[in-house]
DNA sequence: TCCGATTCGCTAGCATGCTAATGATCCTAG
DNA sequence: CTAGGATCATTAGCATGCTAGCGAATCGGA
């Protein structure tokens, strides 16, 4: 597998998998887990202000909302002073699961890179931001 | 983003984003990648046989197949001596797409990783292989 | 030879993301 | 104060992957 492009393929199903399934274990789907990193930090956000923030698209945010209400995580709740946003509240249940799902999610980093020395997880660390950085602008 | 599966996200998304432009301008798909990729070395798979070369599944490979046939990529022929197997054959112009799309992705991966230096991509390359080795045993 | 287990491709149904189109609401210019 | 443009969530429909379950075909042991 000599293609740069394949390798990531390869990695993005595999930690994706592997994501999903810590997750899953904690009662949250590995797409579920931007909205819920976005309501950690400020809870009644509206779907468009999600999106907006992590880069993905409004009607991605109201299915998995959907999903999510469906599940118990978030509620929807009109904003009294615009008819036109919902603003997204999380659940008791979603608000206690932060903290494993942190935890879990960073013990799946270390196992992950397991094989890594410090130096090298660092020099991943910096190739994959500067990847992006050089994406985000074209 | 200091946690580093947000960043394989985020890679994630802004290549395969990236990736089926530059394939889409030669009439192939992202996902037809895997099938065409299977079959640029060996014409003739059978569905089974592809998805336990990619550590995909059957009916990702069975779906792909169908899209393919109405995109003109791929034609389904029983096999002959086994009347459970399909057998995918590449059409001409699949056959034709392969020197571009190969030169298509091998330039995106040039302009992704245009501001790494060469020990970086190295160094790159050969973590997510340590990742992929990790992941795949576990 | 024949019957049960295995091996196929395929379909159904789900999660995750996308774009395009719809309808409600808000705001601003005149 | 009103008409038209902008902004918002939502729905519809697609691509990509998955698991579960189906029916057809094959194989292997009695």
């Amino acid at each position: 597998m000599a293609e740069l492009l394949g390798l990531f393929t390869r990695v993005s199903k595999l930690l994706r998998e592997a994501t999903d399934d810590a997750m899953g274990r904690h009662g949250v789907r590995v797409g579920q887990h931007i909205v819920l990193t976005a309501l950690w930090e400020q809870d009644g956000l509206a779907p468009g202000e999600i999106a907006r923030r992590l880069g993905t698209t409004t009607p991605t945010i109201v299915n998995t909302a959907t999903r999510m209400e469906e599940a118990g995580l978030v509620v929807r709740r009109p904003d009294p002073a615009d008819a036109r946003l919902v603003r997204l509240y999380l659940t008791p249940r979603a608000r206690s699961a932060r903290d494993s799902v942190r935890e879990a999610r960073a013990a799946l980093e270390r196992h992950a890179t397991a094989t890594l020395t410090a130096e090298e997880l660092e020099h991943l660390r910096s190739a994959l931001t500067k990847i992006i950085a050089r994406l985000q602008d074209s």
